[in-house]
DNA sequence: CGAGCCTATTTCCTATAGGATGTTGCTTTG
DNA sequence: CAAAGCAACATCCTATAGGAAATAGGCTCG
């Protein structure tokens, strides 16, 4: 795949100047979309191979993501991708995501300048093409629209901790979302134009209200996904 | 220094199984000790015959690193340490401080057993021995204990998440810290205690706004630093 | 005397090879 | 037939070497 287009010359000059990184969005990828499964092992030579690069650059990729939580390293034994939320750490995900994003949310209503506000509405407007694409690549569009939103509030709020913060919680439940399609897309949007609104008017009360409640149901929304789960850690769990 | 106890075989059996962790916490310490000041360029090759390593696991740590916020790496220049906060980042890190906390204390206080809170209070309890060693010394044990103290909290309140973000606030804290020594170690342990106490009590909200106290004063203490500070990216003033 | 350009050095980045360790499958024994 | 021990395999981990880019210093030109 990838590495036809690396031995042609198209993908060399496009990367990042340091092939490291470009591997490590790579990686990132087969991760988030689940070519590499959630408790998987993840071989390097196998991924260096893959990916046409020599091992070191894979290695330093491997090290971020360890780091970003995406994958764990067990010492003489290899990377492995890490497994499936368990229904205690969706609970914690939300509990914290609850405080921070309230939070943000609040601040963003009362930093936001004029065009920012109106590039939040018009994001919150924004509609995924219901006809367009398989059911996969839909909700795959979906999802990054989710998230390209509440990213857009977390960098108007203004505080680069949180938006950190926020960024990395994300990652957790996007790898958790793609796994188990939801439903509620039209119920997102609404809420998200909520959230616009109070931004729009400059309601820090109100908008952190708004962001609590689409949060909430959102969580709602997502609880089914454990029912179908068979065990919590069903892949592998060696623990 | 650290290469000699490696070559006699000192190093070598205590270390984590992976070379390349070892290498980790020790640029860890280097960084967060000042050996490597704020700003400074990292060599790798320098690095790695200072600890007596290939230069690969030092590639490894510093990527972990970088995703830690301690250093920086630019495309086709190398990597350099974090240079100090800047005094709207420091405002930042204590306003993100006080809402993670804050949560975090509240939630110790309803959630820790018995045995935790003894522990917690133990803890508080705990005062540096100030006639043990030179002022650096006894400033960096008295960082040490301040920061096990606010971690041991963050374990209480039983939210894996909340505790690594805090965790991952501390390290750029710490690194400011250490460079402007700040007194109040009095104040920080009176201050510690009226948390523990009201952990003790099981009052989680007297428990948030005694650690949101906490957190204020300690933003008090460490601001006259920012007036010793001749420009914001300055790293070696009076040595 | 200053600015721009060129060259040389240093440094980073990538690739390949060898040693050590964990894992897996098979055989053997109780 | 099951469990334990052994051996072969695959994989990770570390070390070394070579190529490419950026930075710093010196030189020339205006």
């Amino acid at each position: 795949m990838a590495q036809q287009e690396a031995r042609e010359g198209r993908l060399r000059p496009a990367r990042r100047l340091t092939l490291a990184d470009d591997v490590y969005e790579s990686i990132k990828t087969l991760v988030m979309d689940h070519i590499l499964p959630p408790g998987e092992r993840v071989n390097i030579d196998a991924l260096s191979r893959e990916l046409d690069v020599s091992p070191t650059p894979v290695r330093e990729a491997l090290a971020r993501l360890e780091a970003d939580g995406l994958v764990r390293k067990r010492p003489l034994s290899g990377y492995t991708t890490t497994p499936l939320l368990t229904r205690a750490e969706f609970d914690d995900l939300f509990e914290v995501r609850l405080l921070l994003e309230g939070a943000t949310a609040g601040r963003a209503a009362a930093h936001a300048s004029t065009e920012e506000r109106q590039r939040i509405s018009t994001e919150a407007a924004a509609t995924i093409d219901v006809e367009a694409g398989d059911g996969y690549r839909r909700h795959a569009a979906f999802t990054a629209l989710d998230a390209t939103f509440h990213d857009l509030i977390a960098e108007v709020a203004g505080s680069p901790l949180l938006r950190d913060s926020i960024t990395r919680l994300h990652s957790h439940l996007h790898l958790h979302r793609l796994y188990f399609p939801v439903t509620g897309a039209p119920d997102t949007n609404t809420e998200h134009q909520r959230i616009a609104a109070a931004i729009a008017a400059g309601d820090s009360d109100a908008d952190a209200e708004a962001m609590r409640a689409h949060l909430t149901a959102a969580r709602e929304r997502h609880l089914p996904a454990f029912d179908q789960l068979p065990a919590p850690g069903a892949p592998r769990d060696p623990a």
